[in-house]
RNA sequence: CGGAGUAUAGCGCAGCCCGGUAGCGCACCUGCUUCGGGAGCAGGGGGUCGCAGGUUCGAAUCCUGCUACUCCGACCA
């Protein structure tokens, strides 16, 4: 991409309402506009970060298992009648209705549609076990919205349902979800950390929020500095195989939120300097609720008996949109953002130190153009900014790689390579810089 | 939902007390000079001053009502 026909509407200062440095920096780097309240638009720099994030999460839900589809964001009050949440939900659900005075509510959730859509299907255990999920957005009417995307009204979520047959299975359904959460984040470059957790309005009694520590977060966490060091399953782990193993691993490491804190528990069990007390994100949380929905709804199955039961549900929650602030809230410094590789709007970014220069722009059309065919997602700064305006911005914007091209370098054919995680930097043929950033 | 504020150009702000027909910095456009860490000079474009009423010869400014947004707290993926 060629930042002269991009859309990166860059401010140099900051606008007022953003506290935290997450949304001073999604403004500042042209990656969102607010439209009301909690509610933004997603300019093409933004919303490039927010589908590599959905891509992972679809990567790891793919691969534990899950089917995806994708539901409606409105749904029939009357669904919710049947599942008594339609009154319970409250002023955060934001109701409609159609012309035919129909009454209607943009989704908060989905437990309920899909626990319809299981139930008009599926009547044999032998099709459980069975894993749904969709990334759709979602509309919860917060009374105070704030912190950016990181509390939005309007927001994108992965939400997935698992049925089966029985509490063993439903178990085995949580662990698969609890490892893909631990892969999908730890591919993002944040550690979230699985905490034990409320299960709260959605009703059940397993629940786990996955945390990244931050100390812009909006709740308390305590835990054991030893939970930091814990290995992410690889890429090879059998998500149908026993991963109970795996789960107690994590889970026997003290981590709580404060809302379920243990001081005593905390005392007794994490030795005085391994005690973490700081603040944390959720990004992601996972519930076993039993039969809450099934009995409600009647979704039963038939099982090897010939008997009707009602299935065993869990659902599970990752905020996408919220996961933008997030990665930023852990990954940045004073210059501006820093993306992991892979969740990164582009993966390299070629300065034009000198525009219109003849050297300088061969070098850099051609660079160009083999990193392009390498398969690399590349911003080419072909505008005719002074040299210090690119630095910024692409400090500010974050591009993991930052390519150097002036007459200085290619005086002696070398390329400047920085990398913006730490700021080193290294002097390159071309033919190198091409190398190491597409191999 | 309690409390406190704000609303003037894309962004950040001044002007309001004391009414007289809107200004500054950044950004944007043109030209020249610059050119490896957010350049300089000169010129230029852009605002029914959140909306609706009222007072007045005259309202960004005073009065009334409304709306939106922000911050602190209580609450949430």
């Amino acid at each position: 991409m060629r930042l002269s026909r991009f859309f990166l509407p860059i401010l140099k200062e900051n606008p007022k309402e953003a506290e935290i440095v997450s949304h001073r920096l999604m403004l500042r780097a042209g990656m969102v506009r607010q439209e009301a309240a909690g509610i933004y638009a997603w300019l093409p720099l933004g919303f490039r970060v927010l589908k590599k994030i959905e891509q992972i999460v679809r990567e790891e839900q793919d691969r534990a298992g899950a089917l995806e589809l994708l539901m409606p964001t409105l749904q029939l009050a009357d669904l919710w009648r049947e599942s008594g949440r339609y009154d319970a939900y409250g002023p955060e659900m934001l109701r409609i209705s159609d012309r035919h005075k129909r009454e209607l509510l943009y989704g908060p959730t989905n437990e309920e549609m899909i626990t319809e859509i299981f139930r008009a299907y599926v009547k044999s255990y032998r099709s459980l076990p069975l894993n749904l999920y969709h990334i759709q957005w979602k509309f919860r009417d917060e009374q105070r919205p704030r912190f950016g995307v990181m509390r939005g009204r309007e927001f994108l979520m992965k939400d997935a349902y698992s049925f089966d047959i029985d509490e063993a299975a439903a178990r085995r359904a949580y662990n698969r979800m609890f490892v893909a959460y631990l892969r999908t984040f730890a591919r993002m470059g944040l550690k979230a950390i699985p905490m034990r957790a409320e299960t709260g309005p959605i009703g059940g009694d397993l629940s786990h929020e996955f945390i990244v520590l931050a100390e812009t977060g909006e709740s308390g966490v305590f835990c054991n500095s030893d939970v930091l060091d814990l290995p992410v399953p690889s890429d090879d782990v059998d998500c149908q195989g026993d991963l109970s193993g795996i789960i107690s691993q994590w889970t026997s490491v003290y981590a709580a939120t404060e809302d379920v804190h243990d001081a005593a528990r905390y005392e007794r069990e994490v030795p005085a300097d391994k005690r973490v007390s700081t603040r944390g994100i959720e990004v992601g949380q996972i519930f076993y609720f039993g039969t809450k929905y099934s009995d409600a709804m009647k979704a039963l199955v038939t099982g090897p008996d010939g008997a009707d039961v009602p299935i065993h549900g869990g659902s599970y929650g990752v905020g996408v949109s919220r996961l933008v602030g997030a990665i930023i809230e852990a990954c940045h410094d004073e210059a501006g953002i820093k993306w992991p590789e892979a969740v990164a709007p582009f993966t390299a970014v070629i300065l034009n130190l000198k525009q219109g220069s003849e050297d300088t722009d061969a070098a850099c059309e051609k660079l160009y153009r083999e990193l392009q065919a390498r398969g690399v997602d590349v911003l080419y700064d072909d505008t005719d900014q002074r040299a210090g305006a690119k630095f910024a911005a692409a400090d500010l914007i974050g591009i993991p790689w930052q390519i150097l091209v002036g007459p200085k370098g290619l005086a002696e054919g070398r390329l400047e390579i920085k990398r913006r995680s730490d700021g080193s930097r290294e002097n390159l043929s071309p033919a190198e810089v091409v190398a190491k950033i597409a191999g």
